[in-house]
DNA sequence: TTGAAAGCGTTACCAG
DNA sequence: CTGGTAACGCTTTCAA
């Protein structure tokens, strides 16, 4: 079963390859016509032939000579990740629309496997690359824009980085919603547990914590805990027991593993919301809506994210301009956070 | 910024094209020697000339002359389902380290969008494919075997298609399980819902049901609730009353998005588990550990079924056989089938 | 509106 | 061990 070529179905179709390749690469504008210099009849004629050979274009050679490949590659930390696999599908809608196909890699939190990663797609003639940046991955991220690969960072921003597209939460937001929430039900010692990983996202979210807590002069009650990947679990029990001993009356989890880490530690401890402790949490999860009391979360607009993050890119790839974009989060209320 | 090419390489490093091409597809054995009829010293010329130019492969041309990629397409419904999310990064891993890359697109449990990517994976030269087929993909899976292009099925079996590899989870005996597990806990009354999808995963996890409660001679009160994606809300609180106004005592539900469904409607209206209906759930997620009851629930190996697949598909890629492996699920234990 | 021909950067083949 | 050279299938001038 031999490949079609772009030749065969030009000699069956009496016409040069050149008209073939026209004819296959025409767009259709809005009537239906193809936008391309070629005769309509010979036009229909060609894919017709090509249709009835089963002629595929080769994306390789295509490639090869074109130097694009109308692929995009997205790079989350993790493809496994709550945000990503909601965000996922949504990009490769989008860029399926738009005419482009989407490849997968996890960057694993680690500036060296983005390096690699980022070598691989440019090894691919990769047309441009969605990226939910690592803490220290300036320099990986540089090496694609100094290759002139269009770049959109998307969820993290890194400042100081030429020419990157940029699709944002508004985090500072977020986090002002959150304590917005729980103070106007009436708590007030509000305090926040975050990670230590030197990424916008969470400084920002932190921001709007101190922002919110500061304007209700609630100031002297903030205070931060934070933890990381791997002592997650051990830290936050003793958080918990540490603010209930104070007297802590809510708390700000700022990602969805920090709130999923409370409520495992509070369900164990019998510790229950809101009597003992309001919660506003991070992202959507069953979780939120199966737990002893519905939980009041933050959501981001994931939908918009990935879309607006494929446009921008492809409006770069383009010649466009490197857009910045911000966009704002919703509170969906629960039980977590009622009336005190 | 001019794309470093094998030529630059072979011209500064006083050698021939075939010589450079030789040195960077030559892999290490063990030794660390390049296996390769190329002496030495020349090849470790060439590689430190490459490294200090900045050459990199330019995949697009090597795949067009070689016809292979050293890339593979993995093909669930859906990227951002639970299952997949915690697979992908084995599969990633593993393919990785067989020096493949991985490209993720969702079938969308639609039989002509699978057409579709698989269209796409064969027009990029990709070199093999792991699918979750879809009821009624037979079709579009059999294009790709005809074309030589070897697939290996994870998760969902169909029957009558050679050639194909198949990495499946023992799905009757999972079924088994859960009916076992609660039948040791003393309850009788069993039934079970599933979905009307035609897949073998859920049918076969059915079979196990069945004989399960054949072999415990509580086949008069076996019962198997059907319902679909669109209706599963709606038919669920239905099922949930029915049952409960016969006397149901346990409840098998062999797919996550059951499981969370059935959890929600029991919390609304509260019906508590074990003590007004037993559980035994399916696949991982941080709700069977969170909800007021723990739940039980059969889990995948995923870490094996990831990685089998790619091995098998990367054997078959490599002229070997189509393999079948069938995994064994583990059941975890949770409250919601303590002892009655 | 059409066609001929020149590559794109590699790998495969055949000679030496 | 090493090197020359012909493809691979397509897009892209340029000329007709």
């Amino acid at each position: 079963m031999k490949r079609i070529t772009i030749r065969d179905v030009a000699r069956e179709a009496n016409v040069s390859v050149t008209l073939v390749s026209f004819v296959m690469n025409a767009k259709r504008d809005k009537d239906g016509k193809l936008d391309c210099p070629v005769n309509p009849e010979t036009a229909k004629r060609v894919l017709e032939v090509a249709q009835r050979l089963g002629y595929r274009r080769n994306f390789a050679a295509a490639s090869l000579r074109s130097g694009r490949s109308n692929t995009i590659a997205v790079i989350p930390n993790d493809i496994s990740n709550k945000f990503f696999a909601g965000i996922s599908r949504r990009i490769e809608d989008k860029a399926h629309e738009l005419g482009y196909t989407v490849f997968f890699a996890s960057s694993d939190e680690n500036p060296e496997k983005l390096g690699e990663v980022l070598d691989a797609v440019l090894a691919h003639n990769i047309d441009g690359v969605i990226v939910a940046p690592v803490a220290g991955g300036e320099y990986a991220i540089s090496k694609a824009t100094d290759m002139r690969v269009p770049v959109v960072l998307l969820d993290r921003d890194i400042e100081g980085l030429n020419d990157v597209g940029k699709v944002l939460l508004d985090d500072e937001e977020a986090g002002r919603m959150a304590i917005d929430e729980m103070v106007g039900k009436g708590y007030r010692k509000i305090e926040m547990i975050s990670y230590k990983l030197g990424i916008s996202s969470l400084s920002e979210r932190e921001t709007g914590y101190r922002k919110a807590m500061m304007d209700h002069d609630l100031y002297d009650f903030a205070k931060i805990h934070y933890t990381t990947y791997s002592d997650v679990a051990a830290d936050i029990e003793q958080i918990i027991q540490d603010a209930l001993s104070r007297g802590v009356e809510g708390l700000f989890l700022p990602t969805y593993s920090l709130s999923a880490q409370v409520l495992s530690v509070m369900k164990k401890q019998g510790i229950q919301t809101p009597k003992d402790l309001a919660l506003v949490c991070f992202d959507e999860s069953d979780i939120f809506s199966l737990y002893a009391t519905t939980v009041t979360h933050i959501v981001q607009p994931l939908k918009e994210l990935g879309e607006k993050s494929v446009e921008t890119l492809v409006r770069m790839i383009e010649n466009g301009p490197a857009e910045k974009t911000v966009l704002k989060p919703t509170l969906v209320g629960g039980g977590s956070t009622n009336q005190r």
